[in-house]
DNA sequence: GTTGGGCTTTTACATCTTTTTACAACCATT
DNA sequence: AATGGTTGTAAAAAGATGTAAAAGCCCAAC
C-alpha cells in the first residue's frame, strides 16, 4: 500500500488530509514539526511526503533539503503559503517535486500526489485554471492566455493577478495587496499598485477604459469580479 | 422529481449536501469545478443550482453569469465564504436568486432552496428595480436610467440614492444618512449631505428648483417620496 | 567591469470624486 | 419686518485615481 507522510503543524489540516488520503486508499503517517518529519521520513521510508514549508523547529525547506540529500528518490510535495517564494521551492534549489499553494482544494493536492507518484512530469493539471471573460489563467504554470494567444506577464504582474483571482469579489485595499503580493516589508508605495493595475487592465480587460473585471473601489482599493 | 446540481470543489461538502438533499427527496447531480458545472447545467437541465463562488477553472460568479445568459430561468443559489460578504451583492448582481454564507446550516440552505423553488423563478431584477417619475433605478446593476438614457452616478451618489429609495416616505436626518451611507466613522460634515442632495436633484428631478421627489424637511433632514 | 534590456518603482500631471466653503435665499419665531 | 438659524448652490479645495513617461534596479551578455 502506498504510504504518505504528512508533515504539518496544523492539526485540523492534518486531520482533513488524513481523511481524504485514506479515503483514496493511501496509508497515512504524520509528523507535527520539521524535526519529527525528517526522522520519520528516514525511519519509515514513506512513498511520498506532503510537507508544509512553515513549521516549528525546522522549516519544510530545510527538511526537504536534508531529506533529498540522503534519500533523493522520495518524492516531496510542498505546501506553501501565498507570497512565499515559490520559485525557490520547486526546481533545483531545494529539490521538491511539486508544490501546492495554500489555500488549496484537496482535489488538487490529490491530483498532484497521483501525478508525482506516477512519475509523470508534473504537467500543469488543469485544476488550477481560472477562466473569466475571454481570458484563461493557469495559476500553476504561471501562464495567461487570451483568445488562444499567450500573454507576457512579469512575475509581479502574475502574482498580483493570482491574488485577485484567488479572492474574487473581495475589496482589496492597496495596503493589503502590497502586503500579500509584495511582502510585509515592501518598500514600494501604494501608487505602485495602481501602476500595476493599469497593466493588468490593459492586458486583460476587453475595454481597459471601462473595467469590467478589475474594478476600482474609490477610497479603498480594488475588487476583482470574475 | 426535482433535480439539484451541486457545483462545489470540496468533496466532503458535496457528500454532506448530497445526503441531505437526497433525504429531502431531491435528485442530486454534482460537478467539482466551474467548467464542469456549467456544461453539466446546460446538458442536464437541473431544476436548481447550488453553486460555490470559489472554485478552480471557473469561479461561481462566471458560471452564474454564463449560465444565466443562456438559461435565465434556472434558479441559482450561491455559496459564499464568510470573508467575501461583498459577494452577496455581486452574486445577486450577476443574477443569482439567493445566497448562503459559509459556514451555513444545512437547514438554512434547504429552506432557501425550497423558497426559491416555490417562488417560481422570479427574476431578481424585478424586485430590485425602482421607478419614480421618468427615472428608473436598478439597485443591483447599480445603474440609473432616465428617458432611456443611462446617467453617470458616482458610487457615493448611488449609495445615497439607494438609501433613499429603500426608505421611501421616511424622514431621514443628515446624521442618519451620514451614518448609513458614509459609515459610522465618517469624517464629513452634514453639509456634505446637502451638497450631494443638490446633485441627486439635478440628475433626477424634472425641475430641480422645485423638488418633487427629494423633499426637504426643514430643521430635520430629507424625505424621499417616490 | 560595463552595457543593455527588461522589469519595477517613482514621478508628474490630467481627471474624477468628494468635501468644504462662502454666500444668497429661505423659514420660523418674535 | 427683524432676527437667527437652516438650506440651496456654485465654486474652490482637497483627495484619489488613471496613465504615460522618467528614473532606478537587477541581471545576464559581452
Amino acid at each position: 500500500m502506498t504510504r504518505i507522510l504528512i508533515v504539518e503543524d496544523e492539526p485540523n489540516m492534518v486531520a482533513g488530509l488524513r481523511d481524504n488520503f485514506e479515503f483514496e486508499g493511501y496509508e497515512v503517517l504524520t509528523a507535527y514539526d520539521g524535526e519529527a518529519g525528517l526522522s520519520r521520513a528516514l525511519a519509515d521510508a514513506p512513498d511520498l511526503l506532503v510537507l508544509d514549508v512553515m513549521m516549528p523547529k525546522m522549516s519544510g525547506l530545510e527538511v526537504c533539503r536534508q531529506l533529498k540529500a540522503k534519500r533523493p528518490s522520495i518524492p516531496i510535495i510542498m505546501l506553501t503559503a501565498r507570497g512565499q517564494e515559490v520559485d525557490k521551492v520547486v526546481g533545483l534549489e531545494i529539490g521538491a517535486d511539486d508544490y501546492v499553494t495554500k489555500p488549496f482544494s484537496i482535489r488538487e493536492l490529490l491530483a498532484r500526489v497521483k501525478a508525482v507518484l506516477r512519475r509523470g512530469h508534473t504537467l500543469p493539471s488543469d485544476q488550477d485554471r481560472y477562466l473569466f471573460g475571454d481570458a484563461e489563467v493557469d495559476l500553476h504554470a504561471c501562464r495567461v492566455m487570451r483568445q488562444g494567444r499567450e500573454l507576457d506577464f512579469s512575475s509581479t504582474e502574475f502574482e498580483l493577478l493570482k491574488y485577485f483571482v484567488s479572492h474574487p469579489g473581495e475589496v482589496l485595499s492597496r495596503d493589503r495587496l502590497l502586503e500579500e503580493v509584495w511582502g510585509y516589508d515592501s518598500s514600494p508605495t501604494t501608487r505602485t499598485v495602481d501602476a500595476h493595475l493599469v497593466r493588468l487592465r490593459q492586458k486583460l480587460e476587453p475595454n481597459p477604459e471601462q473595467p469590467r473585471f478589475f474594478l476600482t473601489v474609490h477610497g479603498t482599493g480594488y475588487r476583482f469580479v470574475g
